[in-house]
DNA sequence: TTGACATATAACCAATCGGCGATATATTGG
DNA sequence: CCAATATATCGCCGATTGGTTATATGTCAA
């Protein structure tokens, strides 16, 4: 049932991907991280594992993780339609307010390169 | 404490955003695509707002919401750093991530005990 | 003002979560 | 074989989650 949405969503789990990131790294390599205990670790491993997140390879009384990051191409594909909200969308709404801003056309700096601040849209926050 | 890796580890959620991404809706139109009820929505919602996702703005007696997708940055960075995983050519890989294929090569040699083992990176990906 | 609508909040509930200590299982060294 | 080590699993616990129904709040229409 464990989605890599869900395996993510633990602090403690991205963390160990993170580490697994660098390289492969036995269980209690990890653990050494970590504030919790050995079976609090098994767990958040289990459930990255069912993830297909990590995948473990036994060797002598060892458990060395690995990384399996294929696992968070569903991920990162779901963020990436995102993601021009944020590129184009900046780009586009810089390029409006770049007039308005100058009209206060001051900048001196020297190396001009637009320096557009994001603004926020509306978000009349009231809440409450 | 709703950060953006927990408010977007329910499916619910993620699809609220989707729907959102397409434009402003209102909650009662958000709800015709669920089979939960409006109080759920509502929580829903209030995570998304918590977690900065979504932002609310008042017209009348609805409540028109919509994406607020700069909240997805911190997702789209960290997930960012693994997609050089499935994304870099085969053989760049194996250039940052040292000899896997010395260690692949000596595979057959028998009774050396290694301090180190070999680090596992296989995973031979053709397409993409 | 009254009543209907739109949404949020409250109170509650079962399931899941993340942690723990205790224990089971496997491997290695002596 | 035995003890030590490494890891997984079990049983338990309190907190959180996602859902419910009931109710509160705010706005529009009449």
């Amino acid at each position: 049932m464990s989605t890599a949405f869900q395996a993510i969503a633990d602090p403690s789990r991205r963390s160990v991907l993170d580490l697994l990131a660098e390289g492969e790294r036995s269980v209690s390599e990890l653990l050494g991280h970590f504030r919790f205990s050995q079976p609090a670790l098994s767990k958040h491993l289990k459930i990255l594992r069912d993830a297909g997140l990590v995948v473990a390879r036994a060797e002598g009384r060892l458990r060395m993780y690995s990384l399996r990051a294929e696992g968070l191409r569903s991920v990162a594909e779901w963020v990436r339609h995102y993601e021009r909200f944020w590129t184009e969308r900046l780009d586009d709404l810089g390029r409006l307010l770049d007039e308005d801003q100058a009209a206060r056309a001051r900048q001196g700096g020297g190396a001009g390169k637009t320096k557009r601040q994001a603004r926020r849209t509306t978000t009349r926050r009231k809440n409450r």
